[in-house]
DNA sequence: CCACTACTGGACGGCGTGGTACAGTTTGTG
DNA sequence: CACAAACTGTACCACGCCGTCCAGTAGTGG
């Protein structure tokens, strides 16, 4: 029966195998990577692993859970200060910026989620989860918004929110198939727009 | 070196694995799919198999573009005929309903194109034509209600289409992710207010 | 009717996979 | 310092996978 690691060794051990796991499978896809590959790239052998985990879908939600964390750590950086239209903005320009640089392989939340969901539940669980904390860090921007009064009181940050959410991720999915960055430009503009609708 | 079905036969032979391919692919994901077992559900040999497809990427670009294919006859009947703001609403509550009775598992289009994309470029532009028709289905109507006069004449089209398609893609991410069809309700409402901003 | 091509079915092989077993080494604790 | 628990490395196994091969069966044009 595997567990948590007791040890600060044991925790370092089991932690370079997620992080290494969470990159093999953000760029190869889950299926498509082994777990041996991920093991030879965190320089541990299969005991150590069956120690930790009890097979490979527990290490595809760890390692969609790290992903997540990560994610959701760098857009914490860019929008949780946010309170105003123009800082939005910004803030979208940078992310679209940002995935573009690295060549549109997907939305790195939306991609595993894609191919977690329904053959992984605790998975779908971190992924869902990842969702729910990006459209919080949206919705607690709006509410700022609202809140200065750059919004007028009846918006509703969390259906907005939502949407916007929706709209950034379906851009980069269309981005991701056409390999082209226009669609997700567009989306964003259009989902900003459902923001300034509600503009003072 | 496979090649075209020459005779009645054979090309029915070569469909009848493309579509079981295209149904267990959308339920199993690709990857996780063996062309053994597509082969046993269409009651065929391993030598049909490779003397029609050169093997396993090539059928699944093949599913990828017959699933599209699907996806868009049905679409084409909900919206090939839609020429005002009412019969859009109803389409598109139509689709969610669908999406909703089958159960949640996501765009049949975009969970395909997330997987292909970056790892088989055949079907990564066989999921991209997918897209383009679908937005090219949305985008005749909106054409068509700005003709009738109930879009002002500034709105385009086109990019109304793209942001609306986006929307609903991202909506169904989050569904499925979720579990709860209420994130793609609203992003559909979202998308539907964009167009109603656009109305004379 | 013949010869040639298209098509079919299945047996087979090599390989990579996930998972197990187990012996050896650290590490923390009394 | 003893000793048990935590941890680590690796050899190994059974299985399923993709793709090859080939012998046989339609089907078709001359």
């Amino acid at each position: 029966m595997p567990g948590e690691p007791k040890t600060g060794r044991g925790r370092a051990s089991r932690e370079r195998i997620v992080e290494r796991a969470a990159e093999l499978f953000a760029e190869r896809g889950i299926a498509a990577t082994s777990v041996d590959e991920v093991l030879a790239a965190a320089g541990a052998g299969k005991g150590q692993f069956y120690h930790y985990f009890s097979g490979r879908d527990e290490l595809a939600a760890a390692a969609v859970g790290y992903r997540c964390a990560q994610v959701i750590a760098g857009l914490t950086g860019a929008l949780g200060g946010v309170s105003s239209l123009a800082g939005l903005e910004q803030a979208l320009a940078g992310f679209a910026a940002g995935f573009e640089a690295t060549g549109m392989p997907g939305c790195p939340i939306g991609t595993l989620s894609a191919e977690v969901a329904g053959r992984n539940e605790e998975a779908r669980l971190a992924a869902a989860a990842g969702f729910d904390a990006w459209e919080r860090l949206l919705a607690g921007a709006l509410e700022r918004m609202r809140q200065r009064g750059e919004l007028r009181a009846e918006a509703e940050p969390a259906r907005l929110a939502t949407a916007l959410l929706a709209s950034i991720e379906g851009g980069m999915a269309l981005s991701q198939a056409r390999k082209d960055m226009a669609s997700l430009r567009v989306a964003v503009e259009a989902g900003l727009a459902q923001v300034r609708a509600w503009a003072s």
